[in-house]
DNA sequence: AATATAAAGTTTACAATGTAAACTATATAC
DNA sequence: GTATATAGTTTACATTGTAAACTTTATATT
């Protein structure tokens, strides 16, 4: 097994990563400090290309979330206005989430925000470094299932 | 400004980064469990490495955190009889930070566990990749200042 | 020496987050 | 027709991040 420096070892990796994505959504956060929601930016994407199909629980898998944590976040959502609950007219335990206009004219600016942040993020790796990180934290990820 | 693919900038950044790190921080508990504390090890790391002389503010700046929340972790390392806090003589302000016997003994053991976390987390990797991947994040840790 | 200011640590408070249990309503399986 | 599973909700509790107000002691200013 090959042995990994002590500098590397020291601190949990998870606090690193923590710490690192924290700081990357805090700056999100500013970078959208015009709009009126805070968080959940990326829910409202997945809620947006569900093109008004996605459940509650559907959207829950998508965030590797549970249903309990969706509900807070389309009761924040639709508190502010950005998405609808629409009950499924043949499965009525079901609820369709659908984006409104305010969230339609909100997505392309948190998505530019989050390409951008991300860019600032990773400016100074080339492209090919940047793949790379990519598929290593993928391979981290599918590491630790 | 090269340009990042969709794929990579439709989540943000932040939300993989954080949860890698929870992830890992939660793998780092449970191969912990034995233990009768569920936290704060690294900050018991440091510590350690104080030799019985860091005080509380200078921990807060190690850990990149402040100092109201370094009361909460010496208040549960030492309630778990981890840490003791010594008045420090020429500045009453101060306390130094000391780990227990007990702490002492539990160190090896919470090394080691964090050594195999983060081995486990990267061992699809060769040598020079890990080299790589720490740089890249200590390269986005600065980009985010 | 007296007063103002800064630093170390504590306490209180509040919102966000993760997680689990119990619940309602509806759908599906036997 | 009854049992079981699913979608969503509510309640509850502990952890975490963050900010403000506070006490005690040290340092700087006059």
């Amino acid at each position: 097994m090959k042995k990994i420096p002590d500098k590397y070892t020291k601190q949990p990796l998870g606090r690193l990563f923590s710490s690192i994505g924290r700081t990357l959504l805090n700056a999100l956060n500013v970078r959208l400090h015009n709009l009126d929601i805070e968080r959940n930016y990326y829910a409202l994407i997945l809620i947006e290309e569900g093109n008004g199909k996605i459940t509650q629980q559907e959207l829950a898998d998508l965030l590797e979330s549970d249903k309990v944590s969706v509900v807070r976040i389309i009761d924040y959502l639709s508190n502010k206005g950005y998405v609808k609950r629409i009950k499924d007219s043949s499965d009525k335990r079901k609820y369709r989430l659908t984006p409104t206009n305010k969230a339609k004219k909100a997505l392309p600016i948190i998505k530019k925000a989050i390409e951008e942040i991300t860019q600032n993020a990773l400016k100074e790796l080339s492209r090919k470094k940047i793949e790379k990180l990519y598929n290593t934290l993928n391979s981290i990820k599918n590491n630790l299932n």
